[in-house]
DNA sequence: CACGCAATCTAATCACTGTCAAGATTGTGC
DNA sequence: GCACAATCTTGACAGTGATTAGATTGCGTG
């Protein structure tokens, strides 16, 4: 009979690198990052438990490259909710999809946060925000405020947003049965 | 000549529980939760590695402790904000201790709510917090706001000044030169 | 006061982790 | 076709949380 192929396996995997990441991302999702290890997710990808650095040059970089991941994800999701949205409400649906973002991935809040360096002005989904907000701010009055008080009204709006995505992963604080109406309710009790 | 006494390590420490919080707050204060191991703890302590698992069921549980000590002082400064404040101004100024709180302690808030389970409703900041606005809220509309009204400002009140104090703990992003005023400024942009 | 129990501690050990060094394998450009 | 660099394995090391068995001791009860 025919003799039975035993999917020899390549000396050298192919993809490990973004095969990694792929697995961190969904380990997160599921598990969260405390209980992730290199070892597990070099397993998990039918290599040695070295390999993996290779790649990266510890475990703190290659965290890095998952939150690269996710921040890129969530640019992603802000960007296709300006697409979708006329400019009166543009800024309240950046915020919903913000915080839908996390309640869909509530481990990955936790994950992105909990991390140490985030400088807010190189990350690219508040880089965003920012370009919008000053946009609309300016148009809604009528182009007579400083820079300095959009950005003031920019970083609250936002800080705003965020917490109630925090809030919003959380039992019972935000109605999640209905949380698009929610979040719109919520947001536009903000004067901006 | 008087002979040294050499200070005998009694078997049992004494104060062991009080004493692993206490250093488990210090290093997390220091060097964040990371890097922060049972074992140093212990030795730091003066007692073998397996002692403190008289007191904690494990290190989750510990560390439990520490947040719950760290959300008595939260709960502290924010009572004392109270009573040094007047009633027109009294939210802002829960706002700004909520922020100088985790400012002055900017690993507090990464080991805080990098950590899973913490229930809004029985969060005493928040609990202590709500009281008040709601109080507040009431007086400032003469009474004339539902429950549910009261419920929603609060929460999106309370996420400004939650995200705000993560902004704070960040290069650049608020002037920390003036915290006191900035804030204050920041919080009177919402409308309540 | 003495006895015994329960609380607390130590020593030894386990499985697991991140990480490194040395060497094996292999793709790729000259 | 050959050398080099990238990639992977094996084997090791120190540090980690946690458990077990047994040592020490404070304390309440008789």
């Amino acid at each position: 009979m025919c003799a039975k192929k035993t999917e020899v396996k390549p000396y050298h995997h192919g993809n490990l690198k973004e095969e990694l990441i792929d697995k961190g991302l969904e380990y997160i999702d599921k598990y969260g990052v405390e209980s992730l290890s290199m070892r597990k997710l070099a397993e998990a990808s039918g290599v040695s438990s070295a390999a993996p650095y290779a790649h990266f040059k510890n475990k703190d970089a290659f965290l890095d490259a998952v939150q690269d991941h996710i921040t890129e994800s969530l640019t992603e999701a802000l960007k296709s909710a300006y697409e979708k949205s006329g400019e009166r409400e543009v800024l309240i649906e950046l915020g919903k999809s913000y915080v839908i973002f996390f309640y869909e991935n509530p481990l990955y809040y936790q994950f992105l946060f909990a991390r140490r360096s985030i400088d807010i002005d190189t990350f690219p989904p508040f880089q965003f925000y920012s370009e919008v907000a000053a946009v609309t701010l300016k148009n809604m009055h009528s182009k007579r405020l400083t820079k300095e008080t959009i950005r003031k009204k920019t970083i609250t709006m936002w800080a705003t947003v965020h917490g109630l995505a925090r809030f919003a992963l959380m039992d019972g604080v935000i109605d999640t049965d209905n949380l698009d109406k929610e979040i719109e309710q919520l947001l536009c009790s903000i004067e901006v």
